[in-house]
DNA sequence: AGCACGCCGACT
DNA sequence: GTCGGCGTGCTC
């Protein structure tokens, strides 16, 4: 072929078993236009014109019926080399299109305004540009040269304080005196908050951990650490420190917190400190918001980028660090397509930049508390708690002997009297519960039916809502009311078990008439009050007593509480999941850690039917080197992650004979790649079985699992077997280390 | 994805 | 005889 410009590209819509790279001629025009990361309209099998990504701009083709490039899309959107690898390393990673990748790495809505033109709100900004000391000015614009001096003003700037109309203005410019620009306006809704200057003073061990950061962040190669430190030895303060440190240096920060404590007040302090170089990015921004973020993250107007998961992925140029705070969190790991990790892609974002991934915890995931000790990540280790912080007295009351008593109750008698006790002094409390609702299920005592969704394989909740009983379902929804007789065997003794936070909070205000209760959770967000409200409420000693569910345990400071208690974490440890007791002893490091962080010392209760369980225990003593070495010698001699990885293969449908029927098929298929192409992939297989909760919303999921090592080879075995099934009669999927299991 | 092609069953 | 089911292959 002779000198023609060629665009290889991945066309943005088309499914996984589809998704190809196609060439197409660049017209003669275009040739400047298009670059590797550009958009691109073209005509593709039937349809007229479609939305593709360059990946490529080359000087011929294989294929000798080139259809031509039909249009480029602006650059505002377009991607660059490294945004551009990101989107074929994702796609690789997580077996998803080229074009669902963009749109995870795009905000929403980009993709839709490609082609359309530009009308964004522009201000317009005003600057001297002629020796204004000869000049005869009129009264309005000696005001307006006064006003904007040495600076750059704009027209709204000038209007507002200055009194200056647009029409002086436009006189000015006319006259050579002025001249304008114009800059695109983007919405920031935290702009505006000034700098906050606290004390940043750094002891001994959190300012030698900060050089040791600060290092590697400045060496001229790609590193990762974990900053591993006890509750209140001062992690914030020392990941703060070090973002300053990398600053200086020129570079550019993303900061990355679970979705939980977004509303807590570590996103407050980081906005606060870091000013309008900041930007937030997080779930209930508006799609407009998202795009400005986006661009001003572009147009070089934002150092530090502080967001949840999908933040990972923030157009910053020449990145410093990344830091992953409380890496432990299950949010970090996409429950969507694409299922990616978050570490994952700050990993390969570090390697490009070389930068430092930072992962920071009290409580680190047994993976990366193993890539730490031997020495994959550098580990940093804070050990002394900051100030006069003490750890939390922690006491474990044995359930067992209230109900030899014959009490059954919530709260027990020992978490009642220190209740009592912190009533009495005026001291705060918080009680964590595990579910949200009234009781956790109802079920027949005469023949054992427990009542579930219909559209779901679990138990429905109880919960009351004024006066009114109601049964909801927890994950899909579906809400029905209280059956007074079993729909299965006519009873009419049905009777509720387990207790939520309704329940709690009302067994509460039965023993304390006087004593002012608020509860956290889902339920009671949507009302009335907001959960920063109810947060700032408690915060200020509005209340003696704060009832929630996770969402009370984390990112936040109450200097007052003396006392948390934690109702019953029982039924978070026999979840089947390898990773239900790290969880738990997560949650109770968390928990603890709210009581007594102020010059006040605090005590825990936590209520348990099991007191001798080794999770329980060792939290009580908040000994994470001794519960990592127990869980990590248990991980490796059942052969689990860190030392193997997962790969589920999932199938999910509404006709649940289709999807047995295709799990057993892809069984079938996969063995047979085994045995043959594949022969060279080390793996064992399990299943097919059905999932945890089999339905959920009226849709049958059935899994195999793949316990080996997920290399290039295992993925693309896996990448063959999702082709050859794109089009089966249910839908097939791949997570790689899933969450939960 | 969308569309054409093609190969089998039950119909005006 | 053919109309239409949907399995399979292709799109630069």
């Amino acid at each position: 072929m002779p000198e023609t410009a060629v665009a290889r590209v991945r066309i943005l819509d088309l499914p996984f078993a589809a998704d190809k790279a196609f060439d197409y001629l660049i017209p003669p025009d275009l040739v400047p236009c298009v670059h590797p990361g550009s958009f691109v309209a073209v005509s593709f099998a039937a349809s007229k014109r479609k939305s593709a990504l360059v990946t490529e701009v080359r000087g011929d083709s294989e294929y000798d019926k080139l259809k031509p490039v039909l249009a480029v899309a602006d650059d505002r959107f377009s991607l660059n080399e490294e945004l551009l690898g990101l989107c074929m390393f994702l796609a690789g990673r997580t077996f998803c299109s080229v074009g669902e990748a963009v749109q995870t790495i795009l905000p929403a809505g980009a993709l839709d305004s490609l082609y359309r033109a530009k009308r964004d709100p522009v201000e317009r900004l005003y600057r001297i540009s002629a020796d204004v000391s000869a000049l005869r000015l009129g009264s309005a614009e000696r005001r307006a040269v006064e006003f904007i001096g040495d600076a750059e003003k704009s027209a709204e700037a000038l209007k507002n304080d200055a009194g200056v109309s647009a029409a002086t203005l436009k006189n000015l410019v006319a006259k050579g005196v002025l001249s304008m620009r114009t800059k695109e306006l983007y919405r920031n809704p935290y702009a505006g908050r000034g700098r906050i200057s606290d004390d940043n003073t750094l002891s001994g061990e959190q300012s030698s951990a900060c050089e040791t950061l600060a290092a590697l962040a400045a060496e001229d190669k790609p590193n990762a650490a974990l900053l591993y430190g006890v509750t209140g030895s001062g992690k914030t303060r020392v990941i703060k420190a070090v973002i300053d440190r990398v600053l200086a240096m020129g570079k550019t920060v993303i900061l990355l917190v679970p979705e939980i404590s977004l509303t807590g007040q570590t996103v407050d302090l980081f906005c606060g400190y870091f000013g309008e170089r900041v930007a937030v990015i997080h779930s209930s921004l508006s799609e407009g918001e998202r795009v400005d973020a986006w661009k001003r993250i572009r147009a070089h107007e934002v150092d530090v980028v502080i967001g949840t998961r999908s933040a990972v992925f923030a157009p910053l140029q020449n990145l410093g660090m990344i830091v992953i705070d409380e890496e432990q969190e299950h949010t970090y790991k996409s429950d969507m397509n694409p299922k990616y990790h978050t570490r994952e892609i700050a990993s390969w974002r570090a390697g490009k930049n070389n930068a430092l991934m930072l992962l920071a915890s009290a409580t680190p995931s047994l993976e990366s508390f193993y890539r730490a000790k031997s020495g994959v990540y550098h580990l940093v280790t804070l050990r002394e708690r900051y100030g006069k912080a003490v750890l939390p007295d922690v006491m474990i009351a044995d359930l067992r002997a209230d109900t030899a008593k014959g009490t059954i109750t919530p709260i027990g008698g020992m978490l009642k009297g220190e209740l009592e006790k912190n009533l009495k002094n005026g001291e705060q409390s918080i009680l964590f519960v595990s579910r949200r609702g009234y009781n956790n299920f109802v079920s027949c005592q005469m023949c054992g039916k427990v009542i579930t969704c219909p559209h779901c394989s679990v138990s429905m909740t109880y919960h009351r809502q004024g006066d009114n009983d109601l049964l909801k379902c927890h994950y899909c929804g579906y809400t029905q009311s209280v059956p007074d007789k079993c729909p299965e065997c006519r009873s009419e003794h049905m009777s509720r078990k387990g207790f939520g936070t309704q329940l709690v909070a009302e067994e509460l205000h039965a023993l304390y008439p006087d004593a002012r209760i608020l509860r956290l959770d889902a339920d009671a967000t949507g009302g009335k009050f907001s959960h920063e409200a109810i947060l700032s409420k408690f915060r200020t000693h509005e209340a003696d007593i704060l009832i929630g569910t996770q969402m009370v345990t984390k990112g936040h400071n109450f200097p007052d509480v003396t006392l948390v208690g934690v109702i019953n974490c029982d039924s978070a440890l026999y979840l089947d999941d390898f990773r239900a007791t790290e969880r738990t002893f997560a949650l109770l490091t968390q928990v603890i850690g709210r009581a007594g962080r102020a010059d006040k010392p605090g005590r825990a209760v936590i209520q348990t039917y099991c007191p001798d369980n080794e999770t329980i225990r060792l939290a009580a003593l908040q000994d994470f080197d001794g519960f990592y070495e127990s869980a990590v010698k248990l991980r490796q001699q059942l052969v689990f992650p860190p030392f193997c990885d997962f790969a589920l293969l999932g199938v999910t449908g509404e006709d649940e004979k289709e999807v047995l029927d295709i799990s057993l098929k892809l069984d079938k298929r996969l063995r047979e790649l085994m045995a043959e192409e594949y022969a060279d992939v080390q793996a064992y297989l399990f299943g097919p079985f059905e999932a945890p909760v089999y339905k959920v919303n009226n849709v049958y999921r059935m899994r195999i699992i793949i316990k080996c090592a997920v290399n290039k080879r295992c993925r693309e075995l896996i990448a063959r077997l999702m082709g050859e099934f794109a089009r089966a009669k249910a839908s097939v999927s791949a997570d790689i280390n899933p969450s939960n299991m």
